[in-house]
RNA sequence: GCCCCUAUAGCUCAGAGGAUAGAGCGCCGGUUUCCUAAACCGGGCGUCGCAGGUUCGAUUCCUGCUAGGGGCACCA
């Protein structure tokens, strides 16, 4: 019995106490009720809190009704007691048959097992990263890497429709800054004013050159054009190489110049401009368009034309997010790092100009900056030449999956700050291997347990598998690591509705520990010792063993962490 | 001045309004004739920044303060 069950349960415990007239809910019976695991042994397997809740709405009180509420449930097949505690919780104790039972749906959902519908049929766009193509991503970007991914794999398990998008600003005056400086590192000259430096540039330079030999000798305007256009596609080249490594994946990769050109109708920029106008949001003055954005919460008006008669980066912001729309997203998450909250109130006053509700349709997270120590100093970033941290030299020294998980295992909010030292230890400290190695742990003890011959039951999908018998998980080791992996689903559709993956982290820690724990019991020892004949005993624990496998390999592979076999 | 984030054990941090607030690290001590000891067990550590409020119940929600970080462009 899953808490998803026992919460259906309940529900329909309410439901015959309200239609034998026992119970008078004023507001009809909840959907579903609140059931826990209680933090207390003692407090049975799982809690509610339902009766404290419904009381006063039933005009009664909390112990009565959770007398009452009791009784009928103690009648549930797959209950094996509940008792009445404190102001009016009642703990449930599930019995044994239907807690090991849980093993088996487990293993009989597999991969799929912690995906659930409780987003189904929402599309929503997930915009990450978003750099300029103008140089490597580093540590700034890295954090937004492995959130935003996350958070795309933890949208789609619980159902949604999701896509990836990485908004390359290949459009402005940092183009021709970067163009620029190429042409200066392989001239030999000075690099300009708001150039780009850094080592990066002279290997730009010279690969440039080889890719397009004479390019350097062309005469202006074509060269700046040549360069950029040659400069940009290598250097996104090398951005998209170094995400595929760090197993960071986009669906799309959207150009901001894209959308300033010819026969864009939704979403382009002038055809957003007409629509502005339209709506009535714009208006001159002092030789520039601005948005009256102040209309909807934003500090103050905001630009979309220059005096000058440049376009700013708002407004190809602006025709960006009604692209979006046009596209069908029903949900534009947007991951932004703290030094761009100040985008947070134009970007919703936006939406709300152009007709939206930005409760609705905009979720901009904010997240909070790392630092990362090194020998115990602060790395400080700089943008002058070799203070650059970039993604790929941390994935390096690192490794991809000690750098992602430890990154994923907070909450974007949280300001962070990473030791180098404590996270590439290999060794139990580190969270990152822990998980792993109770996953390899799972995986050597199903090898060890097909050379015994051991094959996990037939049937085990559909309930028929009589070689499996749930109520021998019976020691209390065994309900312990049943409960935590019930617990799974719900965790993934939390994690997907708050926008938060490191629950899965913690959980899978959690879970790990548990399972280790279970582990070093005597009386759960899944294989059998010296010539002892494989009981039925063993072959329940070996369901139990790949249900732990099949949900810290399903939790890794949502934070995009390999579960290896073997450590 | 205005806005956002943060404040929980010595350190790094978890903690969808629930019962006696947790984990890891660090410190001390133990466990292996037994499926991977990258494991497990034991030992102590707290005015949950401060003050009010909402609630049967607040570390959690609201308000105000204090402290730290970040942000307030016709930049990209």
């Amino acid at each position: 019995m899953t808490p998803e069950q026992l919460s259906t349960a309940i529900v329909d415990v309410l439901t015959t106490l309200s239609d034998d007239g026992v119970l008078a809910l004023p507001d009809g019976v909840p959907a579903s009720v609140t059931v826990e695991r209680p933090r207390q042994k003692g407090h049975g397997d799982y809690a509610t809190n339902v009766a404290l809740q419904l009381a006063k709405k039933a005009h009664t009180n909390p112990r009565s009704l959770a007398e009452l509420i009791g009784a009928r449930l103690t009648e549930h097949d797959s209950v094996a007691g509940v008792e009445v505690a404190g102001p009016g919780f009642l703990n449930v104790t599930v019995s044994t048959g239907a807690q090991g039972a849980v093993a088996a749906q487990v293993v009989a959902a597999g991969p799929a097992y912690g995906h659930t519908e409780t987003l189904a049929g929402q599309r929503i766009n997930v915009e990450f990263i978003s750099a300029n193509p103008t140089g490597p991503l580093h540590l700034g970007h890295t954090r937004w890497a492995v959130l935003g991914d996350a958070i795309g794999r933890v949208l789609s398990a619980a159902g949604a429709d999701v896509t990836r998008e990485f908004y390359i600003n290949d459009r402005g005056v940092q183009m021709n800054h970067f163009a620029a400086s190429i042409i200066a590192a392989a001239t030999g000259q000075e690099k300009p004013e708001d150039g780009y430096a850094g080592g990066y540039i002279d290997d730009l330079a010279k690969a440039v050159g080889d890719a397009v030999p004479g390019i350097f000798e062309l005469p202006e305007p074509e060269r700046t054009a040549a360069v950029r256009a040659k400069g940009y596609e290598l250097q996104l080249a090398e951005q998209q190489e170094s995400l595929e490594s760090f197993n960071t994946h986009f669906d799309v990769w959207f150009s901001e110049l894209s959308l300033h050109e010819e026969g864009q109708e939704d979403g382009g920029v002038p055809h957003t401009l007409e629509r502005l106008k339209d709506l009535g949001h714009v208006y001159e003055e002092g030789g520039a368009l601005w948005m009256r954005t102040t209309d909807f919460g934003d500090d103050k008006d905001r630009v979309l034309i220059k005096s000058d008669g440049e376009l700013t980066y708002f407004a190809s912001d602006t025709a960006y997010y009604l692209n979006k729309r046009a596209r069908g997203f029903d949900h534009c998450i947007y991951l932004l790092g703290a030094d761009h909250h100040g985008y947070v109130g134009r970007l919703r006053a936006m939406a709300a100009c152009v007709g939206d509700d930005p409760d609705q349709t905009l979720d901009v997270m904010i997240g909070q900056l790392v630092k990362i120590l090194r020998e115990g100093q602060e790395v400080k970033l700089s943008k002058r030449a070799g203070n650059i941290v970039t993604l790929t030299e941390l994935a390096e020294e690192i490794g991809v999956d000690a750098l992602r998980y430890s990154l994923a295992r907070y909450p974007a909010d949280s300001p962070l700050t990473l030791d180098i030292a404590e996270i590439t230890k290999a060794s139990n400290d580190n969270p990152v291997y822990y998980v792993q190695y109770a996953h390899a742990r799972t995986c050597a003890m199903l090898r060890n347990a097909a050379d015994l011959g051991m094959v996990l039951p037939a049937g085990l999908a559909d309930g028929s598998a009589t070689e499996f018998d749930p109520s021998l998980l019976a020691h209390e080791r065994d309900g312990e690591l049943l409960r935590a992996l019930a617990e799974f689903p719900r965790v993934v559709a939390a994690a997907a509705e708050l926008r938060e993956p490191h629950r899965v982290a913690r959980y899978l820690e959690e879970t790990a520990s548990v399972f280790n724990k279970w582990y070093d019991t005597k009386e759960c020892r899944m294989l059998p010792q010296g010539d002892e004949p494989v009981m039925p005993a063993n072959i329940a624990r070996m369901v139990l063993v790949v249900a732990t496998q099949t949900v810290v390999g399903n939790g890794l592979a949502l934070l995009g962490v390999s579960a290896p076999e073997r450590m």
